[in-house]
RNA sequence: GGGCCCUUCGUCUAUCGGUUAGGACGCCAGGUUUUCAACCUGGAAAGAGGGGUUCGAUUCCCCUAGGGCCUGCCA
């Protein structure tokens, strides 16, 4: 059977570092396995699905290089979901509750405060028809709950190894709402049945949901696909990440300028056995996907991290496998290998075009020195230049080490910092070296 | 409150009862080069606490502490 793993965004919001690891261990688990991925976009809310949303979500997969084999949208689906509710309420496994959600909440916090579990009484299960058509006629619109089995489900999670869920411990789940729209759970293992999902793989948020899910799959007569359950990321300080979502959505991180590829190389390793390493080829990491190294403790997810294999990423990159946009940046093949590992984001290369290439303002902090060495500069510039000019310098002042480089580093570029001094020269031209030298803008 | 999961260098982790507790990132030092960055080499750095079990526990069990998740007419 070929493995078919699905991403299931719901189009409410952004992508974000969270969901985008699930995405792209669903990913590359399937190339690994020469098997499918499916997108599918949870849009049964209409209120709160949007296709701005939808599209966004779509830009930000293929930005990161993750495409899909197929896509659907649950909202085109609900003639299916339709067939297998009244499946299952010709089961008699799925029936109509009356309670409104105020009447439950209030029926929650009073089981809470006597110290039971808030699981739902199935009061509902209990009316008789004279009931309900009472409550209907006051105007009240049924949910519909499905019944569980109150009985363990097992499964043998691919992360996390032997798992139960004890439905006897879960409320009946809510599959239809009041208004009629379809919750997540129901469509979801519908979809999986049609699709024909093999592997879900997503995170631990669900685990309680698949132990319900269990027997939703077999309600409908359809086989459970084999489940695998990540842990969630955690914040840099060890906290919960739900808070500052926003922050961390891959969007901000494309307009920051991060690199989709220092986003993906994280994300695959982090939280596994295998090291963090600058990867520009997802096929690659898909080789080593492995679901045997991945951990089962919540992971740190720290920008500063990101943006150290961002800059890490970049120093190894060869020109030519970023040629278009460092054209587009008006980057020349020998300012990119000249200053390449001196960037953490791609457009800083910028500066150093501008320091090479266009006019900067000299620092001049020993004016003695800077003038004595524009004297000193010869008229072609090799890449012997540097080191005959600042032994002439030295000898001329006696100036060396730290005082006799910076000053002509900062002249020269107006950083304190930057790529080798000797190959900068020749690039800069004899004309730019002595007028900064001077002082002068150039 | 209840349930499930987790806890090894700063961080991500390896170790399937006996190891000098290994690797990667970061950090520090040296080198490249009489400057900074980049690069190369080296170094420091860890079993949450307490009880057991055992000849022997990082490893198995229990308790405590800390963290994550679930406990929705959200997904």
């Amino acid at each position: 059977m070929t493995v078919t793993v699905r991403f299931a965004p719901s189009p409410t919001g952004k992508l974000h570092v969270g969901n985008v690891r699930a995405a792209l261990w669903n990913w590359l688990y399937a190339r690994k396995a020469g098997g499918r991925f499916v997108l599918r976009i949870d849009d049964t809310d209409k209120e709160r699905s949007t296709k701005a949303y939808e599209d966004a979500i779509k830009a930000d997969l293929a930005w990161l290089g993750l495409d899909y084999d197929e896509t659907v949208n649950q909202s085109d689906r609900f003639a299916q979901y339709d067939a297998a509710r009244d499946r299952l309420i010709e089961a008699g496994l799925l029936y109509p509750c009356y309670e409104t959600a105020e009447e439950l909440d209030r029926k929650r916090k009073l089981q809470r405060a006597r110290g039971l579990p808030p699981v739902y009484d199935r009061a509902a299960l209990k009316l008789t028809d004279a009931e309900r058509q009472a409550l209907e006629a006051e105007g009240r619109k049924p949910h519909w709950r499905f019944k569980l089995s109150q009985q363990p489900q097992m499964w043998n999670d691919l992360i996390r190894g032997e798992t139960t869920v004890d439905t006897a411990s879960v409320s009946d789940p809510v599959l239809i709402r009041g208004d009629g729209m379809y919750l997540y759970t129901l469509p979801s293992c519908v979809d999986d049945i049609d699709l024909k999902i093999t592997h879900v793989m997503r995170g631990e948020d669900h685990v309680t949901n698949t132990g319900v899910q269990i027997e939703i799959f077999k309600a409908l007569g359809g086989e459970p696909p084999q489940f695998a359950h990540h842990s969630l990321l955690v914040g840099a300080d060890g906290q919960g990440l739900s808070k500052r979502l926003g922050a961390l959505s891959i969007e901000a991180m494309r307009e920051d300028g991060l690199e989709p590829a220092a986003i993906t190389s994280l994300l695959a390793k982090l939280g596994t056995a295998d090291p963090v390493a600058p990867a520009s080829d997802l096929r690659r990491l898909a080789e080593r996907f492995d679901f045997d190294r991945i951990g089962r403790a919540p992971a740190r997810f720290d920008p500063a991290e990101l943006e150290a294999l961002n800059a890490k990423l970049l120093h190894e990159t060869p020109y030519e496998a970023a040629a278009d946009r460092l054209a587009a940046l008006g980057v020349s093949k020998p300012v990119w290998e000249a200053a390449q590992g001196n960037i953490t984001r791609l457009r800083d290369i910028g500066r150093w075009v501008q320091v090479i290439e266009g006019e900067i303002d000299p620092v001049i902090e020993n004016k003695a020195l800077t003038d004595k060495a524009a004297a000193l500069a010869p008229d072609a510039l090799g890449p012997d230049s540097w080191a005959t000019l600042t032994k002439a310098l030295q000898q001329e002042t006696g100036a060396k080490g730290r005082k006799l480089f910076m000053p002509l580093r900062l002249a020269l570029t107006g950083e304190k910092s930057g790529p080798e001094m000797a190959v900068l020269l020749p690039l800069l031209g004899v004309e730019k070296v002595r007028a900064r030298l001077r002082g002068e803008r150039a």
